[in-house]
DNA sequence: AGCACGCCGACT
DNA sequence: GTCGGCGTGCTC
């Protein structure tokens, strides 16, 4: 007799889950097993939910049902705890099931070569401990091993809670059990494997964008059939591997936005890794030297969660917390002489080039920081004004001298330097705004002796790459170093005392509730690059708003100011963590109709709320910050709530009864990082 | 998202 | 005549 099971098929629609008919495999189906699965005119792959159903859905023909056709892989499987993990985040960000499993699991593959593993030396080592970590240390060992508990160690950078996570990954080692570790970004990942190798005594794997996609098939496999000890190091993604016997999650870098994924299923790991660590009743530890407003929040208003909060205020040994300046570029209080003298050395300041100098006259290295790449943000006719602008893109193009090209930043249209306005033949073109290439230039003809290097994605592309300049810094062949974020996270530099900021302007008037906390935290972390080893270090900041409140945090060093002024902010302006956001992004080829289709969807909304979620705030149509992307049109609405449950109601109902246009594409971000 | 069906314009 | 553009609709 024939049976039904349902199947979790990898397809886009919001109910993913349907039922199939099988009889030859009766055996050998068992739930979470992979399978191929015929699916309208095509075949698709999909994840057995339930096994050996007796009845088929009343709601459709039995004869319409179709059947199983095959097993895709024996090798990797869901264990129900990694399903349920799977239905939990399907549900939360309003993810098709089948999609988020296939989008997570490595591609199937025949002949996976070995998989490259590095084993650790267990070297012993003995540091000196300060007295806070060692009582951190000390509560924390004694959460080991005791089901779920959710901790956020908030410590300065250069504090040491490096050590603090080796020896917890130790002890959980020693009880057979394995450990999670996860970065924002895979560029942080040589230093801890370092650390990790020399001292951890278990194999340790990393999981991130540079590791062959057979090593990944080849982790996925050995952890489904593997459960000895090891420590795996991963990005966002490795939160969904299959690790048994889970002792300990560690999230560090908390509030990297990173951690956030932006396409596909919008889920934060920092915030699954709590939800796995319910589940699989193991430890989490979040921590940060700039943690997010809402992790900051949350241990601190919730009873239960503050004794769960450390912080780490002092640097350990010599290291000592720089001195912060503001570079005011508006040229207040000088002489209209004086000013073009300064203008000469624009975007920086005689002051800034001064302390380079002096900083490279004691034999130390400079970090130069701007979160832009290329040289120009675009270019200007000085007679016309024309701006060269994308033909698919609402922005403008990017200028990159090296590439002798002007070049969009959404899609891959680009054309050589131009030398002449197109539309007035002046041959005069501005070059307005700078990046790093620019950067790179002017401090290279301030200094004609000194080698000048690039740190950004258009420079770093390869993980050996990354190494390379990183070795060259450390062993001093490059003395000053300018780069974007990329170099801003985690790095220690032994002769490094001076950090110049620039462009950070642009970020401060970012239209956004969270563009003071990134500035902050921004902030916060490339000044932490400086003084790491001892000796009086600097940080200059260079700006056109001096005044701005969040620099104050920023030169005080004051640890917990920022958060206890922007607290109140966020609940006057009903901001998270006092409400829920969740955006909806409506797309499409045609302009008009992506205005109408999210004017529709608005008035869907609105008669919704007034029924039956009146804590909603609907808020929109507006058009997506850059409307034109790849010639697609996006228009945006925000939901708000102080009621999670009605949010999450109120967008489950939209989708049910949602059936507009079929040339617009609707998305979903639940707790959105930017709100593009 | 695929994938096919079907309805119109412009070619050997 | 029919090749193929893309608009429309469906997926247990």
């Amino acid at each position: 007799m024939a049976k039904y099971c349902t199947i979790a098929v990898n397809c886009p629609l919001p109910e993913s889950v349907f039922t199939y008919k099988y009889t030859e495999f009766s055996d050998a189906l068992k739930p979470g097993m992979l399978v191929e699965v015929p699916f309208g005119r095509r075949k698709s792959l999909g994840c057995i939910v339930d096994i050996d159903i007796e009845n088929p859905p009343a709601n459709i023909e039995p004869s319409k049902l179709k059947e199983v056709s095959g097993i895709l892989t024996e090798d990797i499987h869901l264990s129900s705890d990694e399903f349920k993990f799977y239905q939990w985040i399907s549900k939360y960000y309003h993810y098709p099931l089948g999609k988020l499993i296939f989008d997570c699991l490595p591609g199937v593959m025949k002949r996976p070569r070995p998989l490259k593993y590095e084993e650790g030396r267990g070297e012993p080592f003995s540091f000196d401990y300060t007295d806070d970590q060692l009582s951190i240390l000390e509560r924390l060992r004694g959460k080991i091993g005791d089901g779920f508990s959710k901790t956020l160690i908030h410590g300065v950078t250069g504090s040491g809670k490096t050590i603090i996570y080796l020896e917890l990954i130790k002890q959980v080692l020693n009880r057979g059990e394995s450990v999670l570790f996860l970065l924002p970004e895979i560029n942080l990942t040589p230093q801890f494997i370092k650390t990790f190798v020399a001292h951890i005594c278990a194999p340790i794997y990393s999981y991130n964008s540079t590791i062959s996609k057979s090593d990944k098939y080849g982790l996925w496999k050995l952890l489904t059939a593997d459960d000895s000890p090891k420590v795996i190091i991963g990005v966002r993604s490795s939160i969904f591997l299959p690790v048994q016997k889970l002792g300990l999650v560690v999230v560090d870098e908390e509030h990297d936005q990173s951690f956030k994924q932006d396409d596909r299923c919008p889920y934060n790991a920092r915030d699954i890794a709590l939800v796995k660590g319910t589940m699989k009743k193991v430890p989490v530890i979040l921590g940060s030297a700039t943690p997010s407003v809402e992790t900051y929040n949350q241990f601190k208003s919730a009873k239960s969660d503050k004794i769960n909060y450390f912080k780490l205020e002092k640097r350990v040994g010599a290291s000592k917390l720089p001195q912060v300046e503001m570079i005011d570029m508006r040229y207040q209080g000088l002489t209209s002489d004086e000013i073009v003298r300064e203008k000469e050395y624009w975007p920086f300041t005689s002051k800034s080039v001064g302390e380079v100098e002096k900083a490279l006259e004691r034999g130390e290295q400079v970090l130069v920081f701007v979160n832009r790449l290329g040289f120009a943000n675009y270019l200007q006719c000085r007679s016309c004004g024309h701006q060269f602008s994308c033909p698919n893109c609402s922005t403008n193009l990017r200028y990159f001298k090296k590439r002798g090209e002007v070049s969009c930043n959404y899609c891959d249209y680009n054309i050589p330097e131009p030398d002449v306005c197109p539309s007035c033949q002046n041959m005069t073109l501005h070059q307005k705004g700078f990046g790093t290439e620019r950067l790179q230039k002017l401090m290279q003809n301030h200094f004609p002796t000194k080698r000048v290097e690039r740190f950004d994605r258009d420079e770093i592309k390869t993980m050996t790459q990354l190494e390379e300049r990183l070795d060259q810094f450390h062993r001093g062949e490059v003395d000053i170093m300018v780069g974007t974020q990329m170099l801003s996270k985690g790095h220690n530099f032994e002769k490094v005392n001076l950090v110049l900021i620039l462009g950070i302007d642009s970020q401060l008037n970012f239209p956004d509730f969270r563009a003071g906390e990134r500035v902050y935290q921004l902030l916060t972390q490339v000044a932490g690059r400086s003084g790491r080893f001892g000796k009086d270090s600097k940080v200059l900041i260079h700006t056109l708003s001096t005044d701005n409140q969040v620099f104050q945090y920023v030169t005080k060093h004051s640890f917990d100011g920022f958060y206890s002024d922007e607290l109140p902010l966020r609940e006057m302006c009903n901001c998270p963590p006092y409400t829920k956001i969740a955006m909806l992004y409506m797309s499409s080829r045609f302009q008009d109709r992506v205005i109408n289709g999210a004017m529709a969807a608005r008035e869907m909304l609105d008669q919704m709320v007034s029924k039956h979620f009146g804590s909603v705030e609907v808020l929109g149509p507006r058009p997506a910050v850059v409307e034109k992307k790849v010639n697609k049109f996006t228009w945006v609405l925000m939901l708000r709530s102080d009621s999670v449950n009605e949010l999450h109601n109120l967008i489950h109902s939209f989708q049910l009864s949602y059936r507009g246009d079929y040339s617009i594409g609707v998305k979903l971000d639940v707790d959105p990082y930017n709100m593009a």
